[in-house]
DNA sequence: TTATTAATTGTCGTTTTGACAATTAATAAT
DNA sequence: ATTATTAATTGTCAAAACGACAATTAATAA
């Protein structure tokens, strides 16, 4: 009856933009394709959707699989599907961006591919149109980061203010003061402090920090301005 | 080779929240369907990406079909792809919102369709998962709306304050102080103050102003607080 | 001429911002 | 033990932004 079954059909995938951040420097977590095409090549770690699974089901499960984790943060971030964008059969993919602590990160053990952090700065090239889509993700965090406090999502549970101060300046790209931030982001009410300090990159040390869960999930959504003289 | 074609395939679909503001209200365009299956319902304005185009041009050719109109503000928004939103058949839809000016529009002769522009607030029941899309774009509109001037795209090229502030509160949903926004949306220095008045208003009549299209296209990423106390 | 109405400009105390300085708490060197 | 050193933390302050609220203005209608 209906026209449905006239239309083309396609492929759907998922690719992820994973960032890590080591305590200096922000990464990505990339994969070596062990697949035709583009075998021994540099990608995002991806994969198609399957039958029974949404967009996001099937990005939670490439991101099990290659990184072990469950629960991370993770971000629709736009369609990629313009003709031709993968020259072996018309595919669309979902990008997304997932924020995850480093740490927890183990390598899975995969036939497939071969999985590696790279330096944001200092990548490979990608294939298909994977580094227009590292691009894209890394304007959004910057955007996403500088109004709503996610970054947290990219440290231990415990951090300290110097660590946190790192990241922001790491994800702007810009010098902040750390006076204005650190009153900055302890005015926003999100931290607890904790008795202990971190006494591994100064003499003083400096104090940790925890989220205030309550509070983070209630605010998830504020408006924050953490980024002076923020110009996107 | 390569196991693409093992692979399940699918539709891939546009769907359009299309804004538009009489001077009074926020007001979205649907179609009643000519087809099956949901003949008679109300939807939104979609149709399925073509094997030569992109879902970006997808959007723009459907929407040309339905209103005239040509390079409108046009936003992706999200791709829904829950298994079963669409009974006949597995179909993915990237959600987009346009914001078009309302007096633009005009009704395009079609058989398959018959549009027609409902109140926000007052509007029929849609197919599918059609109903949260709205709710989506609504909600998306809002934030956007609150950082970016974008709301221009709704008014004609000529417009007042007092019309700027109403198109505000509607999109908001709450009160603003006209004395504090007629400031700050002058301060922005992205409105030109035109010698005509508008009297169907009032008997003072309120000036006419049109957007500087140099720092509106410069700015169209900075943002702005134009919404008192924000909270989204 | 006056009343009316909505647009526009003005006032002002409070809060936020961001540039910059001073102090503090620890360890390492003398 | 005392001092130097270093990074974390707290402090200062003037300028700008914010937002609650009042007064004035420009037109028409009575």
């Amino acid at each position: 009856m209906i026209e449905y079954s006239r239309q083309p059909h396609y492929l759907v995938a998922v690719d992820c933009i994973v960032f890590g951040f080591d305590g200096e420097h922000l990464k990505i977590l990339l994969v070596k394709r062990g697949l035709e095409p583009e075998i021994n090549k540099w990608s995002l770690i991806g994969g198609f959707v399957g039958a029974d699974e949404s967009p996001d089901d099937a990005a939670n499960r490439v991101l099990k699989k290659m990184t072990g984790l469950e629960g991370v943060y993770l971000e629709q971030m736009q369609i990629y599907g313009d003709p031709g964008r993968d020259p072996i059969e018309r595919t669309f993919s979902v990008g997304y961006f997932a924020l995850i602590d480093i740490h927890k990160y183990q390598a899975q053990l995969n036939d497939d591919y071969e999985a590696e952090w790279f330096l944001i700065n200092d990548r490979p090239k990608l294939i298909f149109d994977h580094n227009q889509m590292v691009a894209d993700a890394r304007k959004k965090l910057r955007y996403k980061a500088a109004l709503h406090p996610i970054l947290f999502e990219m440290l231990p549970k415990k951090f300290t203010i110097p660590q946190l101060h790192i990241l922001f300046e790491e994800v702007n790209d810009t010098k902040i003061d750390t006076r204005n931030f650190s009153r900055k982001i302890t005015s926003t009410g999100l931290l607890i402090k904790l008795a202990e300090k971190d006494k591994t990159g100064s003499k003083k040390g400096a104090f940790y920090f925890k989220l205030d869960k309550k509070k983070y999930i209630a605010n998830s959504q504020a408006f924050l301005n953490l980024i002076p003289n923020l110009r996107v």
